[in-house]
DNA sequence: ATCATATATGTAATGATTACATTTAGGGAA
DNA sequence: TTCCCTAAATGTAATCATTACATATATGAT
């Protein structure tokens, strides 16, 4: 997805596709990696000298606003961001701490007794040693 | 269960029980309300005076050490901890915030592309509406 | 009772996030 | 173009959860 069609992307969902949003949203979309504000910040400075972290906080939660992008917690007391595609699971290794996208089919996590609830979003973490870090 | 009994289940674990200690964990045992280390402060404020946020905090983690506690993230950059009991989920209700605890069978969440992984833990965290705020 | 060590406490630091006020940029109207 | 209005971006300072560290207190053995 280039410029452009980042660009028609945001304007469909009310935002304006100023420059910074654009780049944020491209990263988020090219990266895919889960990356924290910080990591965000880090890598997108040197192409936007002029950012500032709170411009990357703001724009992020636009997105969330907009039901571009969600946000989520692992462990740790620091949000990760990522593009909502579709449900899935998120694994992370205790050894290397990298991030696995685990596909997850639409089981219904809620027993019969707990049928009156209306689930509206789903988080599934899971902790564990990676096919990699086994070897 | 009792301060004698807690003290006994601390002994077994290696922990030294202390009276801030017995009370702490007698607060999640009895409370069983996924408490932050604010609630657990202000609860226990008035039975223990003496009592500062950083031994809540240095218990916590001694009983998370001791696989004792474990303590999860929902969508607020908060931990919360409760006694280790048996795998189940969160429920957070979004419009009165309580969180209930979902039984949860021993479902395996990995496909078997991932068959490789090794998971130590899960956690799975569901948003919606409650019963009670449904009626 | 004394001393060594474990436990508890207080203060200050850190790091993520938000609040708010200021500056900058973009799009119309004259 | 220039002026003006509003949206967007920025910077600074505040807030909140958590940890680091140093000090004080309590406990248990000798």
């Amino acid at each position: 997805m280039d410029s452009l069609t980042i660009a028609e992307q945001l304007t469909v969902h009310g935002i304006k596709p100023s420059y910074p949003r654009i780049q944020i949203y491209k990263y988020l979309y090219t990266k895919k990696n889960h990356p924290t504000v910080d990591d965000i910040y880090n890598d997108l400075i040197e192409e936007i000298p002029t950012l500032s972290k709170t411009t990357v906080y703001n724009t992020l939660n636009l997105f969330i606003e907009a039901k571009l992008v969600k946000s989520f917690n692992l462990d740790k007391n620091e949000k990760r961001y990522e593009i909502i595609i579709h449900d899935h699971s998120h694994f992370q290794c205790e050894r290397c701490n990298k991030i696995y996208d685990i596909p997850c089919d639409d089981i219904n996590l809620l027993p019969k007794e707990y049928e009156g609830f209306k689930v509206n979003e789903k988080q599934i973490f899971l902790k564990g040693i990676c096919e990699e870090c086994l070897k």
